[in-house]
DNA sequence: GGGTGCATGTAATGGGTTACATGATTCT
DNA sequence: AGAATCATGTAACCCATTACATGCACCC
C-alpha cells in the first residue's frame, strides 16, 4: 500500500541550511566551514548532505543560486535565502524541537562493565574526561571569538546560550566522571578484598 | 567500484543485543521490554532492528535460537548467547566507544532565536525543563527498582553509574535552563526599553 | 464489542556517512 | 616535490524508524 501523506518536509538538514544562509549568502563549501566553528558543537552536516540539500532547496524556491566564475578553481555556487525561504525558516523555528534519540555507546559499555572488569571501564571514563576537557577549551575559544568579532550582533546572546549549554553539560559529565572513577576504585579494592577471601569470580 | 573491506561488523545494534542476552535468554519481544527500563534512557532499538539483527546473529553463530511452542499465541523464539557470542561481546566492550554525533535541535532553534523572538525561545527552553524533570523522576524510579530487585547482582554498581550519568546531565541542563530563562527575560526587557526609544526592529 | 497486551516479522521510506572522482593553486 | 586547501559533486552503503500485516487472549 502506498503512503498517502507526502510526509517529506525535507528533514532538519534543509532547515539547518536555511538557518545558516540567513546569516549571509554562501556556497556549500562555506557552509561546511561555518558549521565547524558556529554550530559544530551540537550539529553536523557532511557534504553528502549539503550539496543535494541545496539543490532541493533551490528547486523548491527557498534559496537562490548564483554562479560566480573564478579563474583556476571550480565555479563557486553561492546560495542565498529567498523570501519564501525566510518564511519557511521562521515557521520551523516556532515548532517545538523533537526530542532526539539518545544513543550513548559509553554508557552501553559501562552498563555491561562487569564482563570486562574495572580497568576497562575506567579507561572509557578517562577517555570521556579527555574529550570533555577539550570540549570546554573549544567553547572558551568560540566564546572569545564571538565576543570579539560579533560584539554588536543582535544574535550574540542566542549564540552564547548554546555555548553555555555545552559548558554546563561538559562540566556535569566531568563531575560524574570524577565520582564514577572513585566508585570504580572502591569496587576494585572490594574485589581484591573478596578475592583474598576466595569468593570472587562469581 | 566495489567495496573491498566487508566492513559490516553488524553495527552496535548487534552488540547491544549480545549484551542484553548476556543477562539471560530472551525473545525479541522480551528484549524490547527489557530495554525500556534498563538502558532505555540512553539506548533504543525498534522491532525493525531487533528481529533482523537476531536472525543475523543466529546465522553468525553468536546466539542460539530455541522455539517454544505456546497455545494460542505465536511461537516464542528464545535466543541465548553462545560461547562465541560471549567472546565477541567482551572484545567489543574493550574497544573505546566511538564518539556519537551530536544533533541537538533545541540548540539549533535557539541559535537562530533572533528570527522568532524571545517568547518562542522561552517556550522551547521550558519544554526542556519539563522533559528533564520527568527524566529525573524516571531515574529515581529505576534506581529504586534496581536497588530492590537486584540488590545482590554484581552488575548493580555499573547499572547505577549509568543512572548517575543521566542525573548529572539532567540536573546540569535544568541549571542551564534556569540561567537561560533569566537571560531571555533580561533581553525582553532590553528590547522593550529600546523599542520605547524607537530603535528596535533592527 | 473494543482496547490492550502478547508475539512475530517485513517493506517502504528516510536520513546520513564515507569513499570516490576531479583538478588547479598555494604553501612548505 | 608533495601536502594542504579550495571546490564541486555522486554512488554505495549503512543505519534506523514507522507502518503494515497477522491473530489470539483477556479484561471491562
Amino acid at each position: 500500500m502506498k503512503r498517502v501523506t507526502p510526509k517529506s518536509d525535507g528533514g532538519t538538514t534543509q532547515k539547518a541550511l536555511l538557518g545558516l544562509l540567513s546569516l549571509g549568502s554562501m556556497s556549500g563549501y562555506d557552509i561546511r566551514a561555518l558549521i565547524s566553528w558556529s554550530i559544530g558543537h551540537f550539529w553536523s552536516e557532511s557534504y553528502g548532505q549539503i550539496y543535494p540539500a541545496l539543490k532541493r532547496l533551490a528547486a523548491l524556491g527557498l534559496v537562490e543560486k548564483k554562479t560566480e566564475r573564478t579563474k583556476g578553481r571550480p565555479d563557486r555556487h553561492v546560495y542565498s535565502l529567498t523570501r519564501q525561504g525566510q518564511v519557511q525558516l521562521k515557521e520551523w523555528l516556532r515548532l517545538s524541537p523533537v526530542a532526539e534519540v539518545q544513543r550513548n555507546e559509553l554508557l552501553l559499555k559501562l552498563f555491561f562493565g562487569r564482563h570486562t572488569g574495572v580497568d576497562v571501564s575506567r579507561a572509557h571514563v578517562l577517555a570521556l574526561v579527555v574529550t570533555q576537557q577539550s570540549a570546554l577549551r573549544v567553547y572558551e575559544a568560540i566564546g572569545k571569538r564571538l565576543r570579539r568579532e560579533k560584539k554588536n550582533d543582535p544574535s550574540l546572546p542566542y549564540w552564547l546560550m548554546t555555548l553555555s549549554y555545552g559548558r554546563h553539560r561538559s562540566e556535569a559529565l566531568l563531575q560524574w566522571a570524577k565520582e564514577t572513577l572513585r566508585v570504580l576504585e572502591r569496587m576494585e579494592r572490594g574485589e581484591v578484598w573478596r578475592k583474598e577471601r576466595g569468593d570472587a569470580h562469581k
